[in-house]
RNA sequence: UCCCGGAUAGCUCAAUCGGUAGAGCGAGCGGCUGUUAACCGCUAGGUUCUAGGUUCGAGUCCUAGUCCGGGAGCCA
């Protein structure tokens, strides 16, 4: 007998029939013969196939144990590996012995054999990972997450951290800080003093979740070379959209001495990388996402693989919608910012391909980015991918400091609130460049999934932060 | 936050002009079968989102609210 677990992976892939193996996981379906045995589909998550399981009515216990084996059950099987006369699997197993770890009463599983609504499987997210998209979503983004670190890894970026959040109170450990878009300045106009006194409060000062790990992330990469930040974000908009979440997953590299150009061509390279992983390292997820979620993703991958992205400065992107010959909801002029219909016009109809929109007007683009000879643009760029849209967003940073504290001006940001980021240009500057890739944006562009919120395990959106 | 649309069985949906609430899937039971989206038969399953209102009568019409989806803005 088979001591050590098998995942079902290692055994659809190598498994010698003959060998005695042992697995565990959980029930997809089962189907009796009256004749005297039962099919399994046994599926523990390794993979997107599942183990066929053939109980013959012989084997111990079989009487009382098969009616408890039902769509949802846990099991532990041990058995000898056959080849299969069925022609969807090349093996399956012959138990000797199971047992059932835990019921799932089929009167109540939520979880049925057919499909269910995205929105109804959101209601359930701690159920979910047990249907076949959301287990394969699991194991692409985990690919992903891994494919990011190496490819940082390989060009020496060092990985620099951040920080978590939870509405969880059973952790148990202690107080936790109260994070809260409440207007706590306007509910302090009921109290005596009329002011909320921020000097009290933790960190003796007004505190908040990060919205970007960029400006840290600049002082470590003019310190010991290019670095990137992985992991989550906080944005308390009130964005309901497929495409928005409050919490979501970010991937920040900053290089020093890169200029815009370096910029670009790092971030194409990024995407491609990534795009080339899951490919290879996920073949069948993939393709069960090409089959069933959307028919055009492989195809719309591989063209993108095969393409160079195409650089398009702003001011040429407003001449070709201006000339595009038709009418636009939001008019096209330049100074404007590009809506979602040009965007999605440039991307998926003009050029249909990734495109990176560059050199924006400065008065559209936050005050850290590099500014153009020209006192028109800076040297911002947008990488924008067919359906998904803004994919990255980033720029060549302003390095010098007299620039900077104008732009500071513009922006009606106080330069002594920043008198640390000045320091990092008063003090051997250095031109360098980075950018923020949106991971479940990235997701989106590999699966074909429509809603953000089903491509990250437990989404956080206005009034929704549950399990 | 704004503009549309929606909420009916466990799930996905139907219900004509305001007139007894239906189907498929799933589930239970039975049959059949080296099956694999199995198949065939029977059975159970409903506070029609909430609170008001109009009406002899409301799933259907009106008002308010809650939640969900699509589009927009913000952005990654």
């Amino acid at each position: 007998m088979a001591a050590t677990r098998s995942t079902i992976k290692s055994l659809l892939r190598d498994g010698q029939p003959g060998s005695d193996v042992h697995v565990a996981g959980w029930v997809r379906t089962r189907r009796d013969s009256k004749q005297g045995f039962s099919f399994i589909e046994l599926n523990d998550g390794s993979c997107m196939a599942n183990l066929q399981i053939v109980v013959d009515a012989a084997t111990p216990g079989y009487e009382d144990a098969i009616r408890r084996v039902t769509t949802g059950a846990s099991l532990r099987i041990v058995g000898t590996l056959r080849e299969s006369p069925g022609s969807k699997q090349r093996v399956e197993l012959h138990a000797s012995t199971f047992d059932v770890l835990g019921e799932a009463d089929p009167a109540k599983y939520p979880l049925q054999k057919k499909g269910h609504s995205f929105e109804f499987l959101r209601e359930i997210a701690h159920l979910r990972p047990r249907t076949n998209t959301f287990g394969a979503i699991a194991r692409v983004r985990n690919c992903v997450s891994y494919s990011i670190h190496r490819f940082f890894q390989q060009r020496g970026f060092l990985y620099i951290h951040t920080p978590i959040i939870t509405t969880s109170d059973c952790e148990g450990a202690g107080e936790m800080f109260q994070v809260t878009t409440l207007p706590l300045d306007r509910l302090a106009e009921g109290t005596p003093t009329k002011t909320v006194d921020y000097g009290h409060d933790f960190f003796g000062k007004r505190a908040s979740l990060t919205v970007s790990g960029q400006l840290e992330g600049e002082i470590y990469a003019t310190a010991v070379g290019p670095v990137y930040t992985f992991g989550p974000t906080f944005r308390a908009e009130n964005s309901n959209t497929p495409r928005h979440l409050a919490e979501f997953w970010m991937v920040e590299p900053e290089m020093p001495f890169f200029d815009l150009d370096d910029n670009m061509a790092l971030a194409e390279e990024f995407i491609k990388t990534i795009i080339q992983d899951a490919l290879s390292e996920c073949a069948e997820d993939m393709a069960f996402f090409n089959e069933r979620i959307d028919k055009t993703v492989l195809a719309t991958l591989t063209h993108i693989l095969e393409h160079e992205f195409k650089r398009v400065s702003y001011t040429e992107a407003v001449d070709i919608l201006l000339s595009a010959g038709r009418d636009w909801e939001y008019p096209v002029a330049w100074g404007h910012n590009l809506q979602a219909e040009h965007e999605r016009f440039l991307t998926e109809q003009h050029f249909q391909q990734p495109i990176i929109v560059h050199d924006y007007p400065r008065t559209l683009k936050p005050f850290y980015m590099k500014c153009n000879d020209d006192g028109q643009t800076v040297r911002a760029m947008d990488v924008l991918v067919p359906r998904v849209g803004e994919i990255i967003g980033g720029s060549q940073r302003e390095e010098r400091l007299d620039v900077l504290l104008t732009r500071m001006g513009e922006c009606n940001l106080d330069p002594a609130e920043y008198w640390w980021y000045g320091d990092l240009r008063r003090y051997g500057t250095v031109p360098h460049a980075g950018f923020g890739l949106g991971l479940e944006r990235m997701l989106l562009l590999l699966t074909g999934m429509q809603n953000i919120r089903d491509v990250i395990p437990f989404p956080r959106t206005p009034r929704n932060a549950d399990f």
